[in-house]
RNA sequence: GGCCUGGUGGUUCAGUUGGUUAGAAUGCCGCCCUGUCACGGCGGAGGUCGUGGGUUCGAGUCCCAUCCAGGUCGCCA
């Protein structure tokens, strides 16, 4: 057994220290046993260096490393030594020097891992996450929980640096119908009743700006059972903020500088500040969506006065219906296949909508396009002014109610650009999108839903509006987007029981259903609630897009699957009928499930 | 809930119009090798083709169902 410490790690290791003995512990990642020589490189959390088993030099402990495998744990003593010229490696960090052993201690053996533990591997993501625990081994992985914990750190500082105070808020609380489906918790001493797993922290922070905290702070973890996404997760983090007495602007400056903040301090990136703002109407014309992507141009541009009284009755349908007609021009496309044309009319077609047309324009500055012939001359030298088309653009249109045009659009304005390779995978392209509408109408329910939630402030100018016309009042909302992106969004609130109480009735809660559900809160604004208002940062999403990976599930160590389960624990998983008993929830339902089953 | 893609040695994949004993690379095991770092050389083991039905003389391949994973629409105040 090596009695001596660990002294260093294997990745601080340089030319300094050439000469030294160190005493090192960590994986084996790699042996190559020549015969009468073998390396073995060692890696740790901060990184690999080249151990060298010598005979000459490791005496007994060369045996040792004759028999160890990839993913031993094993100690090494040895003396840091410069390579020759000839065998520096450039591609490690510590390439300059390697460590000759003396003695080797195996301090825990290991079966063979079912995958490669480096990065770039190509495995399916359903094994790493069974193997979680060395899928995390691999340096990548390592990386991106670093740099969590890094931009956690500096949210810390920045915000504590501003008088804010960490506060945490329950767990188990009150479940309120409004908003995504909750998780519940069946409560054992108060039979039949559920807690709700918090969607976020939304009204305890805003009690605390009652309780006068002025200033408070929580990395909070937030629970929503809705479908899985490559940015979705049923349990994801978000860095929950709220403040009293200040105003939007003041609000939304603070939040630029700490992601300039955080951006400088984890990555060495500077931002500039402030970010570009866009109210939602005009983000949704020009980009047809409230998370615009600003990486790249190819705008949605209005046809309506260049396509309207032509001969194609598509467009004037829908134009005498109150719906509109847009393009994009997508440059240097035109000498597409027809056969891409058509799929792209299937994939506006998951975004609802009914049709694509395109007009190619050729080398000499004709058109080609399959309704070139609904339009006159002077109609398509109008469209083409519009489109600021030029010889090679393909222009791509969609007609349809706005909302429908925005979205199909908007996704095809996206596509396009994958396909153009015009998206710079380097650029941080920031942006506020404010003004939010306060409702929108829900055809299902019948009703108009709180965009945001409910205890967003309208707009001072807007109060009026509330009781007359709802869906024309806007709400002090801004939402924070990076990339295309929503990474942050927040509000002023509300913070006077009338006007709380004017929204629950707009959204067709009674004063009863008001008073019952959130009586509470409603209550704390008649003692003296000042005015307040906050952002929350979804956490993953903002470490996904620094880490410049595809899924949240690379910056969360133990994520779950697409069905919300986790394949190495087996959660969630059955419980014993005893437990369902004291629970209170009748195990007939259980067995039912279980025939059911059969 | 809808649509799309995938599931074949440990891993990543190939597998033709359905036809003999299902291949490759890598990994793994053994032997050899003192300057490799994707070490090299020789030899070897390893597969109920996700699962269950069906069609057929014959199914990895065709059909149906189902499970799992991923993407996406709906959903996500």
């Amino acid at each position: 057994m090596i009695k001596a410490k660990r002294s260093h790690s294997c990745g601080e290791l340089g030319k300094d220290l050439a000469g030294q003995q160190v005493v090192l512990c960590g994986w084996v990642a790699k042996r190559r046993d020549h015969g009468g020589l073998i390396f073995v490189d060692l890696r740790d959390r901060s990184g690999i260096v080249q151990v060298v088993a010598d005979p000459d030099t490791a005496g007994e402990s060369f045996k040792i490393a004759e028999d160890i495998r990839n993913e031993y744990v094993i100690k090494v003593v040895g003396k840091v030594s410069l390579r020759d010229e000839a065998t520096i490696n450039s591609n490690i960090a510590t390439g300059e020097i390697e460590v000759m052993a003396s003695e080797i201690e195996v301090l825990n053996a290991a079966k063979t891992p079912p995958f490669y533990i480096q990065d770039g591997i190509d495995t399916d993501e359903n094994l790493r996450l069974k193997y979680r625990y060395l899928d995390l081994r691999r340096p990548e992985m390592q990386r991106n929980i670093i740099l969590r914990h890094k931009v956690t750190k500096l949210m810390r500082d920045y915000l504590d640096t501003r008088n804010f105070l960490e506060i945490e808020t329950p767990m188990l609380t009150k479940s309120t119908p409004e908003g995504a489906r909750d998780y519940l918790v069946p409560s054992r001493v108060n039979p039949g009743k559920f807690y709700a797993l918090p969607q976020s922290p939304q009204i305890f922070k805003q009690l605390l700006m009652v309780s006068g905290m002025e200033r408070y702070f929580q990395i909070a973890r937030c629970f929503r059972d809705e479908d899985l996404r490559a940015d979705r997760q049923p349990e994801f983090t978000q860095l929950d903020m709220e403040m009293s007495f200040m105003e939007m602007d003041e609000i939304l400056e603070l939040m630029e500088g700490l992601i300039a903040y955080i951006f400088e301090g984890a990555l060495g990136k500077k931002i500039q500040t402030p970010f570009q703002r866009l109210t939602w109407d005009e983000a949704m014309d020009r980009y047809g969506s409230d998370k615009p992507d600003l990486r790249f141009g190819m705008e949605l541009i209005n046809m309506v006065d260049a396509v309207k009284d032509s001969d194609f009755k598509v467009f004037n349908q829908v134009i005498e219906n109150g719906g509109v007609v847009k393009a994009i021009n997508v440059k240097g496309y035109a000498n597409i296949p027809r056969r891409e044309c058509d799929s792209l009319v299937d994939f506006v077609g998951i975004y609802g909508a009914k049709g694509l047309a395109w007009m190619q324009i050729q080398e000499d500055g004709s058109v080609k396009s399959p309704i070139a012939k609904f339009f006159s001359e002077a109609h398509l030298a109008n469209i083409l002014a519009t489109a600021q088309a030029e010889a090679g653009d393909l222009i791509m249109f969609i007609a349809d109610k706005p909302a429908v045009v925005a979205q199909a659009l908007g996704a095809l304005r996206i596509e396009m650009a994958k396909r153009r390779n015009l998206i710079d995978n380097d650029a941080l392209a920031f942006a506020w999108v404010v003004d939010f509408p306060m409702f929108e109408y829900d055809e299902e329910e019948k009703r108009y839903v709180a965009m945001h939630h409910p205890f967003t402030s309208p707009r001072d100018e807007d109060l009026p509006l509330l009781a007359t016309d709802p869906g024309k009042v806007y709400a002090k909302a801004y939402d924070m987007v990076l990339n295309g992106t929503e990474i942050g969004g927040g509000s002023i609130r509300i913070h006077r029981r009338d006007v709380q109480k004017q929204i629950f009735s707009a959204i067709g809660l009674s004063d009863e259903q008001a008073q019952e559900k959130f009586g509470f809160m409603m209550n704390a604004f008649e003692y003296g609630a000042p005015p307040h208002g906050g952002l929350a940062f979804g956490l993953d999403r903002l470490i996904m897009i620094m880490a410049q990976r595809d899924s949240i599930r690379d910056v969360i160590a133990f994520p779950k699957t697409q069905s919300a389960a986790c394949v190495m624990t087996q959660a969630p998983n059955d419980v014993d009928e005893k437990q369902l008993r004291e629970l209170h929830i009748r195990p007939s339902l259980a067995l039912k499930k279980e025939k059911e089953g059969k």
